[in-house]
DNA sequence: ACACACATACCAACCAGTTGGTATGTGTCA
DNA sequence: TGACACATACCAACTGGTTGGTATGTGTGT
């Protein structure tokens, strides 16, 4: 009944790395890991991905559209003002620091870290996905400092990428502690930082 | 004649292990590779290390200790005002951010992420590597906030948490792009925040 | 003589990827 | 309508090579 499972295979070994190498990482995850989790064979696998890299930069980009479509619907998006905006999407990214580790940690940044120097493709996906979600940043950024008149010797871009510094450093303080209460602390001083810039006044009790 | 070959053979397969490890990752690094990049066979690995985890125990420790002998002997520490050191930490991971990718990011911060679901103990070590180093940021942090008489809702410790966040992120972002130089911004960005919350003027160019 | 620091040879389990095959669907032309 | 050619989706079994780890030597200094 191929008209009816369309995909599903596929997309069921697509969540299944995410979750798997979330877990264990890129390289300590093999084929047979990813078919067992999915509940599918090595041969659904090895027609649906022609190499196990390639399956790593599906993921990469699967993970990428996921992350698109969680922020574009994102409450904080609906707000006026880009000041707003920017330090909403910071509570967001706090306020989905959620179960277990796994679950909210970020797939690209785990992968990139074991593949820069062997496995180029991967590495340039997960590059995309980080500067594609950056520019999404970014562009509040510019139009917040439009907003304020703010003439930096940084530019919005630079900034945009530190946000992704923090989140991802935070992720990696988290998996060491084993919780992601350190996470949202490193949120909360990037939060602070950016009030800072855009003369944004404090909120209470932080 | 072993008082002088005394721990050379575990010795080169450590600095192999911080070479190899930091470029392709714990788990895709095999006893194997460590060996030959070692130039020592498999035998002499299995009598220095029980397991290939222990080794990986092992190289967090090894790389923890050659950090803080850099870090102590950093020209910075001379500092008499506890926030000119706090900037000067800064300032010196900056500038140490040269060469080869593996020859300056964070063996734990690369470790931890491979590790920290499957390996308990060698999340620990990494856990124990990061918290120390930042212990010593968060003295310095601390002496800051009492010289400058700074009450804040966030703790020293949460604050020097934050900078090595900032560090491991500035590397993640550094190995998706291949170079330093957004990681060199990302430390202009974190400098920027101290100065602000300590006071401190900004240097000029910046 | 004995412990230590290695080296050699080897193993069972696992690895990514391939094979030959089946079941099911789709487009086309008479 | 139906028969044929072809494509898609999948499967179980297999392959050559690699894995972490072990068992058993061997040379050397004390």
């Amino acid at each position: 009944m191929p008209p009816k499972d369309q995909g599903v295979t596929k997309t069921r070994l697509l969540d299944a790395a995410l979750r798997v190498i979330r877990a264990q990482g890129y390289s300590a995850t093999s084929v047979d890991d990813l078919c067992a989790a999915a509940g599918v064979t090595k041969g659904a696998f090895f027609h649906h991905f022609k190499s196990k890299e390639a399956l790593g930069i599906a993921a990469a980009d699967y993970f990428s559209a996921f992350a698109d479509s969680v922020f574009a619907a994102a409450p904080y998006r609906q707000l006026k003002d880009p000041v707003d905006r920017l330090l909403g999407y910071v509570d967001f990214r706090r306020a989905i620091l959620q179960g277990q580790l796994p679950d909210f940690t970020c797939l690209v940044g785990t992968m990139v870290q074991e593949t820069y120097d062997t496995h180029p493709a991967i590495r340039d996906a997960c590059n995309k996905s980080i500067s594609d979600h950056a520019a999404m940043v970014e562009a509040d950024i510019a139009q917040a400092m439009k907003a304020r008149g703010i003439k930096a010797e940084w530019s919005a871009e630079s900034l945009a990428l530190y946000t992704q510094a923090v989140i991802q450093g935070a992720f990696i303080l988290a998996k060491a502690k084993g919780g992601p209460q350190v996470a949202a602390e490193c949120l909360d001083h990037l939060r602070r930082y950016l009030e800072c810039i855009f003369h944004h006044p404090a909120r209470k009790g932080q």
